[in-house]
DNA sequence: CCAAAAGTGTTGGTTTTACACCCATGG
DNA sequence: CCATGGGTGTAAAACCAACACTTTTGG
């Protein structure tokens, strides 16, 4: 941030958010379907220009609520694309970021009336711009912080079973977890609280409820939680 | 990136790179005295303005070759910096990278002949912008690399002995390590070949240089390498 | 032969993994 | 009383932390 005069290129700048959930027990992204030129027709992530007066990530939670109507989940920024040509219509640099929204948040069309939908991470449409090298890099950003942090709970609503969360971890995860270990590690990190409740048992014996602990450490010297 | 009908707005995007490396047995950051408003007189970080043609990372390597004339070392993105108002002159979107070069690399006066010095990280200076948040960040994250990867090499020549590399994991993370847990560790990481020479002793036995394996595999599944 | 840095193994404690049965509820 | 998911402990293996002496060189 040193020399040039005082004239200096200017390019867009967009935040592009990629929007994790479970829904039907499959982990998915929201994307929206684009109207117009270029890629018209074609799925891509819900974002879009930064307004002169937001921060980045104000950018980015304003797209989440307009496309899901959610606001206050987990998000942080992924990495900054900006290669020249990436958007045809000149050069654009898009700062991404991730979210985490509990299951069953329907996504809903924008102001401009475009679908919105849910479509499994596991068989993604062709993707618009450079977006799906984004989805990828989120996905890989995703398994990581839930081996070594416990945001899984994030995408759960806020009052859970163990047994949820470890289906969320397994689906993200994509392997099976040892009931005894998820439990006995979850519980020692010491992030979740008894809610003092139980489920209303469908089949089955009730299950205790656990809500995350908001004063919790956030990040301890981090241990990989799972193996 | 959706809706906004042909006009939106646009911004200055800058590279701006935190240089660590290894001067006296310190770890500094490269700093630019600033020649003119704002912050005139102000230490900031080397970085500028991204031209039309270049990537964002390329924006970073021209920045960090002007300053230290180094190239080809290790660079990665740090995290981007945009909120309104972190410039004077209108809003500037900072793509902030780390880079890590070799001891001994001389900074030098860019092209507009302001100066360039080494910082020790412990005792910076004021500098201008948000740069010391962002200093305060990559060290952060370049602490938490060396912990769960390899990269600390890069900090050293292509060849260099186990010493000096536990000098410098030492240096960086502020702490004494165990010489034969650090040696077991870093060897049975496979991460180093041994050149097949050894040092023309000053004082003391010769070591056994190494080098860095480029065929490495780059991330295993990273289970902390120190504690 | 002294100073200086290089090099080298073992042990005890902790953490991690693998593994199988009983419990509470609804139908 | 059966089906369903909830809940619980232990033993073997792997890993990690702490620790001190011998080797090779130059002066």
């Amino acid at each position: 941030m040193s020399t040039s005069p005082s004239s200096f290129p200017r390019y867009a700048v967009t935040a592009d958010v990629v929007i994790f959930s479970l829904q039907e027990g499959i982990l998915k992204v929201l994307l929206i379907r684009r109207g117009r030129a270029p890629f018209a027709g074609k799925w891509a992530l819900p974002g879009g220009f930064v307004e002169p007066d937001e921060s980045l990530e104000g950018a980015a939670c304003r797209e989440l609520e307009e496309e899901t109507g959610v606001r206050d989940v987990y998000i942080e920024q992924l990495y900054t694309f900006g290669e020249p040509g990436r958007d045809p219509r000149g050069r654009t640099i898009t700062v991404s970021y991730i979210a985490l929204v509990p299951a069953g948040v329907a996504g809903r069309a924008g102001d401009d009336a475009a679908e919105a939908a849910w479509h499994s991470v596991a068989a993604l449409p062709e993707l618009a711009f450079d977006h799906r090298q984004i989805v990828d890099y989120a996905l890989q950003r995703l398994r990581y912080k839930l081996e070594y942090t416990s945001v899984g709970f994030e995408l759960l609503p806020d009052e859970f079973t163990l047994g949820q969360l470890q289906a969320a971890y397994e689906i993200v995860l994509g392997e099976r977890l040892d009931k005894r270990n998820f439990r006995r590690r979850i519980l020692e990190s010491g992030i979740l609280d008894e809610v003092g409740r139980k489920t209303e048992a469908a089949h089955g014996r009730p299950a205790l409820l656990y809500c995350y602990r908001h004063d919790a450490v956030k990040e301890v010297k981090a241990r990989r939680l799972f193996p």
